[in-house]
RNA sequence: GGUGCGGUGGCCAAGUGGUAAGGCGGCAGUCUGCAAAACUGCUAUUCGCGGGUUCGAUUCCCGCCCGCACCUCCA
């Protein structure tokens, strides 16, 4: 298949390097809810592991930052963690524990696939700790006053995944605050002391005194661990490019001498009219909340798949509905192929699925391969093979095409139904007036009626 | 200030050196007592603006305008 490589700012054709594909993503810190802005790049993660599955065996690891890290490098800044846990009165494990879970409850509502390996920051100290040990060891670490720190200026390469330039203009950059003890703008620390005048929740003993690990290590040592020193794919959201992920890179490459990524894919932001939905800026909008307002989770993925993962994507209510128009749309004509398949034969038509591999092997062209299902039911092909087609689709898009959704007919009230019965008996009357006003005060309770061969059906507005 | 991405019909959004997928919405028809649903058909002579290259550009190049993101924790 064909993917975007941030390395080279070029499609690429990708291959594995082993027998599988070794896929490393940067999962949640757990410190708040995730918006649906975050989710969306778990929702591109998902379709990019569901269309690798189509040809390849996937090890997917993703981590949770579960340790508190500094909300800015500089020596000021707050622990996350420690901030969410005086927010609720918890403990910072708590707090961790708590949001990952409720993380995983948004994840899977949205039909995405669990990770082969969920790794906590937390469980991995240890390998974190040996990291910046080797790195201590080939000389490429400082010790301030309140940490061990990479020096950026020892590794070459430090700037091959953003560019020469952007790292210049960091230098000059107007806008990073100088920490006085740094070396490079860029250096950033690999190990944390905790404080002298207070005790941390989260803190570990290590070489270099009681601590915590810097945000960037985790990542290097985790992925690593589980998928070698050089990973096939890491993926993450943009905002990662620039210090992230450069980052990593130079941790890893400097402690190994091996290439660390072949394949950067990143996903790119969803996006308010009025700015970028954030974490810290305090407003932000969860799948829970999506779902108090009437909308499914799945409503929410079918959007997402309406726009390349690697365009940014405006959200709106107005969108939204659209969406769940659409998936609802789409549910209903399956139901119809569904009740139309009977005993035919299943296989789904060859020329579509080769259109469809083709549209999400070019860098995961999703739109295009979901305008494929819609255009599935115009053509020729028996419902059977039509239907094959879709479960086929499905097994990428995640949407639970064929999944029938639950009625409501049988919670009707029971003043519904009697207005239901009162309408039956004035339009076998051919009291057409009369009949009208019942249907008037059946939506005035908020139910629609409509009249089938078998009668009527009245359902939930 | 530096870096990157993008501007396609009423809205969302694919796409390509050879004349614009798909969805939502809208309109018309079939059906219906009327609706709803369903089905059928129609719905951008045109791809931010101005130049250039070319037989031909929305697609390539240059300039401009506009929007967004990153440079600070961030998906």
């Amino acid at each position: 298949m064909k993917l975007y490589n941030t390395l080279t700012r070029r499609k690429e054709d990708f291959a594995p390097l082993g027998s599988e594909v070794t896929l490393y993503a940067c999962g949640p810190t757990v410190y708040n809810y995730a918006h649906i802005g975050n989710l969306r790049t778990y929702i591109f993660e998902d379709l990019l592991v569901r269309t690798l599955r189509l040809k390849y065996k996937v090890k997917h690891v993703m981590n949770i930052t579960d340790v508190g890290h500094l909300t800015s490098d500089a020596d000021a800044g707050e622990d996350k963690m420690e901030l969410g846990a005086a927010r609720e009165g918890k403990s910072a494990w708590d707090i961790a524990k708590f949001y990952e879970t409720a993380f995983f409850k948004d994840f899977d509502s949205l039909n995405c696939t669990r990770p082969t390996v969920i790794s906590r920051a937390t469980e991995h100290i240890k390998e974190m700790i040996a990291l910046v040990k080797t790195l201590e060891e080939k000389g490429y670490t400082y010790k301030t006053s309140d940490g061990i720190y990479y020096d950026t200026s020892k590794f070459p390469a430090y700037h091959t995944l953003v560019g020469k330039s952007h790292i210049e203009g960091l230098k000059s950059g107007a806008r990073v605050e100088f920490n006085d003890e740094k070396k490079n703008p860029s250096d950033f620390a690999l190990w944390k002391f905790s404080p002298a005048d207070h005790k941390r929740q989260m803190e570990w003993d290590s070489p270099w005194g009681v601590g915590f690990p810097g945000w960037h290590i985790e990542c290097s040592a985790m992925a690593m661990k589980y998928l070698g020193p050089t990973v096939d794919i890491h993926c993450g959201g943009v905002d990662h490019v620039a210090v992230h992920h450069t980052n990593e890179i130079a941790q890893s490459e400097a402690a190994t001498g091996k290439p660390y990524v072949r394949y950067w894919v990143h996903g790119e932001f969803l996006v308010l009219h009025s700015g970028k939905m954030s974490k810290s800026a305090g407003t932000f909008l969860t799948v829970g909340e999506l779902v108090k307002q009437g909308y499914s989770p799945l409503d929410y993925r079918y959007l997402c798949l309406g726009a390349h993962y690697r365009t940014q994507l405006e959200f709106t209510f107005e969108s939204l509905d659209f969406a769940r128009a659409s998936l609802k749309n789409l549910k209903e004509k399956v139901a119809v192929l569904k009740k139309d398949v009977g005993n035919l034969p299943l296989g789904a038509c060859p020329e579509c699925k080769e259109k469809f591999f083709d549209a999400v092997e070019d860098d995961l062209n999703i739109s295009k391969a979901l305008a494929l299902v819609w255009e599935v039911f115009k053509t020729p092909f028996s419902a059977g093979s039509k239907l094959a087609f879709i479960q086929f689709a499905d097994s990428v898009l995640g949407l639970d095409l064929l999944k029938e959704d639950i009625k409501e007919e049988a919670v009707l009230p029971v003043e519904v139904t009697l207005l239901l019965k009162h309408r039956e008996i004035a339009r076998r009357n051919k009291d057409f007036k009369l009949s009208d006003e019942y249907r008037d005060k059946i939506a005035a309770l908020g139910y629609t009626v409509k009249d089938t061969p078998d009668g009527q059906k009245a359902a939930k507005k």
